[in-house]
DNA sequence: TCGCTATTGATTGAAAATGATCGATACGCT
DNA sequence: AGCGTATCGATCATTTTCAATCAATAGCGA
């Protein structure tokens, strides 16, 4: 095997799993941990990976977030399963909205091996994950970046939407109730967030169940332009009852046994 | 076999399968390794292919661009010499515009601990690095994603920065030259990069030894129109000279000894 | 046939890559 | 904190690969 060859097959192991270990790779490649070890600390100082003990990890600038990461392990499988039911209604050539928020990264995730699509997105890890994603078009909007939540908003983000039409939005949220529809913390963020409901034809909220029936500062869109919501089976009965009261069809996801969101994050 | 059909067989089985080896094209071909060696050698020259230790790879440019990770590692210490020079430019306040590209990237690292500024960028990558900088506001301009560059391009990204004015721009690219200026193989991020050359009064283009008097196939912006080329130490003398005859400022980057690149692109 | 040239094969010393050993260091566990 | 284990870096030996030079062969025209 070629020494390229070989360090071709590391940089790809390392960009698909996020961490190699040495001699795991070594057993793999047919080759001692020396050799795998030279390539690592030579590809280490070419920027292709960071060296660790043991092995070596992906570089900080594709990848995990690390930060907003934690907030994604609670509720971790309860998010998935919305995930998996809101990509069971995006079909092959739409075009789609898609807003930050650790639920609609999970439904990027997804999106990762599905052919024909185009995505338009504010949030820079939404787009992150679609990196991998060959057949998806991406488009970002423009915007100041919000480093809280890793996406770009203000007027220049709404503009940029105004021109766009596209099947299906897919946003979240802080907070949903029946009264007060969607809301989020921040004004800059919920006026972004508008802008991408008013640009496509239906509406889909993802909000897992610790979101239901909470109401924060700012009202996003009310429930009134929400045309699904998809939650998880933990959601609160009565307020789900009278969110579908105003007109929303609501949509329980089921989370499959093994994935219970009892699980930390890793 | 002649030699005319057995280069035919290596430059297709380069291309098909990405690498190949000498000892295993020597078999298959029925003939030696050292003729294999020197075919090798003229096809190097030639470009269709790239000699490595033990055998060839695809030249990086046809079947994929070199990802940016490649990139990265080459020139290194070059680069980070550029990005200083080029940081000692910027004025606390200012507004400013980033390209994609490593060196500008090396740049927006510099800029983190940086006070009070405005970047508008068109690069995931640096907004990334952005991240980092509490008192930095970071602006996107939209578009759609180039996966190869990690950046944004097309007429959505013209258009957004259309409406913005900034003191500088630091932009890069794959070649430049006196007769050409700035140029990248690409026409869609050639006209993107134009753009946000046009929406500064100074133009900066950051550009190590490596791309000194290269040409690529689309030019981005005309010498004419270049304020300032900010290089390394190693670009040839007599094509900086004829640079500098076209009224571009020309700064050379001194590289701290610690940093030299010695190693060859491969 | 003769002479010329281009291509190929062989040899050799140098360079690179690989593998192994050993002391030093870092990590995990109690 | 202390100890055992795993990992790391450096150095040396071995193998592989490379480039340069020289010899041999084949093709070609006069």
């Amino acid at each position: 095997m070629l020494a390229i060859e070989r360090r071709r097959l590391i940089a790809e192991s390392v960009r698909s799993r996020g961490v190699v270990s040495v001699a795991e790779m070594a057993e793999a490649l047919g080759t001692t941990e020396i050799t795998l070890r030279r390539d690592l600390r030579v590809m280490a100082k070419e920027g292709l990976l960071v060296r660790t003990h043991g092995g070596a990890v992906q570089p900080m600038g594709l990848g995990h977030e690390p930060s907003y990461h934690e907030k994604s392990g609670q509720a971790a499988g309860e998010k998935a399963a919305i995930a998996r039911l809101a990509f069971s209604m995006v079909r092959p050539g739409d075009s789609i909205l898609l807003g930050p928020g650790t639920t609609t990264l999970a439904l990027a995730r997804l999106l990762v091996n599905s052919p024909e699509l185009t995505v338009v997105t504010n949030s820079l890890l939404v787009a992150q994950a679609l990196m991998e994603a060959p057949r998806v078009e991406v488009i970002l909007t423009g915007g100041a970046l919000r480093r809280s939540i890793h996406a770009l908003v203000g007027p220049a983000a709404e503009e940029s939407v105004r021109a766009l039409r596209a099947s299906q939005t897919f946003i979240s949220g802080n907070g949903f109730s029946a009264e007060r529809g969607l809301s989020t913390p921040s004004p800059l963020v919920a006026a972004t967030d508008r802008a991408l409901a008013s640009a496509a034809q239906q509406v889909v909220v993802l909000a897992d169940h610790t979101k239901i029936g909470q109401e924060t500062m700012c009202q996003t869109v009310p429930a009134a332009r929400i045309h699904t919501l998809i939650t998880d089976s933990r959601a609160d009965p009565n307020e789900l009852a009278a969110i579908r009261e105003t007109g929303v069809e609501v949509r329980v996801a089921d989370v499959g046994e093994h994935e219970q969101s009892s699980r930390a994050a890793r």
